[in-house]
RNA sequence: GCUCAUAUAGCUCAGUAGGUAGAGCACUUCCUUGGUAAGGAAGAGGUCAUCGGUUCAAAUCCGAUUAUGAGCUCCA
């Protein structure tokens, strides 16, 4: 005689066991109709779950964060059966849910085409219209492995078959379809009505390159059509803000043929750069670091003594002259050590903290290339710290902070953080494993961040805390990272004198702020959709005359405003002022500064901004004063 | 590197069933001196990514290469 107590307190008591959905029928037809799945005492389950004792019961809707989920997980079911019944030959494996969607890999003897893509969204909308019930039922390990091996199902049997035995597994069937599944699953295919299959990939057998590839069929799902219309649509706004498309439309960068992964800075998008490379350097100094810069070339047994030789000599891009063999430095660390162990350093001089906007060269796999977001030349705004065991604490908190306050300058607020721990491989006592990944947890911690911990993530010779940012469709790219090395330093010789007079081993941590300056820049465009805030515009402002007669005193506004350091511009065609504005509203400039008749006779500017709010005439020193606020406060 | 797709004028893109290329914008010249998101006219511009094959004939069909895009793997 269960006693069902609902979300709002109330509670209904039944003289049988019920299903989820009995309970919803009892409430409300309209309710039993909207049911899609169940929360029986916190835990998700089938709306034909039976309840035979008291328990606390939620009725998850299209309305609840959850009834999404289990939406997207019985319409990548939905995909699968289409794909079966389109194509009797292809073998299912796994279709977990993802960000918006969910996605399905399965093995099949051919590609797959964007017509296979459409013909199996059709299938997958006359099954929703059968409106098929989905059932669930139990198998011992052993039975569902067999069960799946007679099917020809070989994927699913391996999967099954790397389960403990112990425990029985659920399998949903609708109508000739049946997969193995924790679930829950909506009660039948109707409730799926709003998908849109979006693209197909190749993807690795359980993630493994040496593995044969599968096709991974990815699709996306709502809970009603206009949710779908909604995100499409946002998608499509999105990709307008695409890097890419903007370095091209406002003329910061491009790159070519000849030089696949490397990056030619045009005017404009070099301007952004220096922008942003000499905001760190001042920050930088700030803080108590000391620039140096080191060479692009340096002979190869430096890198096999640091042991990259070994571990990443495919990537390294070298070069030789007269009988000596040289690599393209892809990573500054052994070149600051050299610096370091110049002289020799006591105690008292630690930390040391060298930093450099080193330009790296890194051959990577041409498929892994993306705009200017993985690319084989880049410059890191790169430091190392050498300290003791017990300065590396307040270092990266430290550290942390000074990233927080840069990102906040650059309109960052969303950063992902990681922590990444010992990995199997790896040099370095446990002992000081636990002190490093200890301080750098405490620092995460006393600073109350969010973070997510990735176990096994960390480099050979430390763990370390990764920054992460999103690009315009969601896409994460690492940028910021601090990370513990111990083994380095030791390696090349470093060292420093203790109060023991002894000599001693510094820790050195890697670290930078931005990462690479390239991807910061390709983040910061889709960021800000190309509409820089004032102090990082590439082109402050323009200056634009209506008629001949104006030019001369156009050409003095703008001779005033370089003398005071903006970058600007001066437009004297003879095009209409509304062309004109067009124009340069189009390349996104901050202000432009219209002058004509009236402008000439009270020695001021009409000042129009970006946004198109007209400030009116405004004296030359007056428009200072306004842009000098804006660019003191970075908005 | 792997799977799939794409590559046509400076840019964005058409190019129907193989019959040696077309639009808009940009560019040049001329007219227009016009007050807040496109004034008008004329002109010029392409070895259809590269190499090879099929064919009387290839931008179009086939293959290879290179680059790019999506995803996978990788990322000191």
């Amino acid at each position: 005689m269960p006693v069902i107590t609902l979300p709002d307190g109330s509670q209904r008591q039944f003289d049988h066991a019920v299903t989820v959905m009995d309970v919803a029928k009892a409430i409300g037809t309209g309710l039993a109709k909207a049911t899609l799945a169940g929360k029986v005492n916190g835990k998700l389950v089938d709306a034909s779950t039976v309840i035979d004792s008291d328990a606390a019961l939620q009725i998850i809707t299209s309305k609840d964060e959850a009834g999404l989920e289990v939406i997207r997980h019985s319409t990548a079911h939905l995909l699968a059966q289409a794909v079966k019944q389109l194509f009797p030959s292809a073998q299912i494996t796994i279709g977990p849910v993802i960000e918006n969607g969910f996605y399905y890999d399965i093995a099949f003897e051919r590609s797959f085409t964007p017509d296979d893509l459409a013909d199996i969204e059709k299938k997958m909308q006359e099954l929703s219209a059968q409106d098929i019930p989905v059932s669930r039922s139990l198998m011992s390990r052993d039975q569902a492995v067999n069960f799946f091996l007679g099917l020809g199902e070989k994927y699913k049997a391996e999967i099954i078959a790397s389960i403990p035995a112990n425990e029985d597994l659920s399998l949903y069937t609708q109508g000739d379809f049946t997969d193995l599944c924790r679930g829950p699953h909506v009660p039948s295919t109707g409730k799926l009505k709003a998908f849109k299959l979006m693209k197909i990939a190749g993807a690795y057998w359980r993630g493994d390159s040496n593995n044969e590839m599968l096709q991974r069929i990815y699709g996306t799902a709502w809970n009603d059509s206009k949710e779908l219309a909604a995100y499409l649509h946002r998608l499509e706004e999105a990709e307008k803000r695409d890097h890419r498309k903007i370095g091209k439309a406002l003329d910061l960068f491009h790159s070519q043929e000849e030089a696949p992964g490397m990056v030619f800075w045009h005017e404009k998008g070099w301007a952004i750069y220096q922008q942003v490379e000499q905001y760190i350097r001042h920050k930088l100094r700030s803080h108590g670091y000391s620039e140096v810069k080191t060479p692009q070339i340096v002979d190869r047994s430096l890198w096999e003594k640091s042991g990259h030789w070994d571990k990443f000599g495919d990537m390294i891009f070298t070069t030789h002259s007269e009988n000596r063999d040289y690599a393209v430095k892809p990573m500054n660390c052994p070149c600051h050590i050299q610096i370091y162990n110049q002289g020799i350093k006591s105690y008292r001089d630690l930390p040391v903290r060298l930093a450099e906007f080193g330009s790296c060269h890194r051959n990577e796999p041409s498929g892994t290339l993306h705009g200017l977001m993985r690319v084989r030349n880049f410059v890191q705004d790169d430091a190392h710290i050498f300290c003791t065991e017990d300065q590396i604490q307040d270092e990266v908190a430290t550290f942390i902070d000074l990233l927080f306050e840069v990102y906040k300058d650059f309109g960052f607020e969303e950063v992902i953080i990681k922590l990444s721990t010992r990995p199997e491989n790896r040099v370095g006592d446990d002992d000081v494993w636990d002190k490093a990944e200890n301080a750098l947890e405490l620092a995460l911690n006393t600073k109350g961040l969010d973070w997510q911990l990735q176990p096994g993530e960390g480099a050979f010779y430390g763990p370390k805390i990764e920054f992460s940012l999103k690009d315009c469709i969601g896409r994460v790219w690492q940028c910021g990272t601090i990370q513990v090395d111990f083994s380095m330093p030791d390696r090349l010789g470093a060292s420093y004198i203790g109060e023991d007079s002894a000599r001693h081993v510094p820790v050195m941590l890697h670290r930078a702020i931005l990462g690479s300056l390239e991807r910061f820049i390709g983040i910061l465009i889709e960021q800000h959709a190309g509409n820089f805030p004032l102090w990082l515009a590439p082109v402050q402002l323009v200056v634009m005359n209506i008629t001949d007669r104006h030019a001369e005193y156009a050409e003095k506004v703008r001779l005033e405003l370089e003398k005071q350091g903006f970058r600007s511009k001066i437009d004297l065609r003879n095009e209409k002022i509304g062309f004109k504005i067009r124009e340069h509203s189009m390349q996104r400039v901050p202000y432009l500064l219209i002058i004509g008749d009236k402008e000439l006779d009270n020695q001021t500017v009409s000042v129009r901004t970006q946004k198109g709010e007209d400030l009116g005439s405004l004296t030359i020193s007056a428009l200072i004063e306004r842009l000098s606020a804006e660019l003191a406060d970075r908005k």
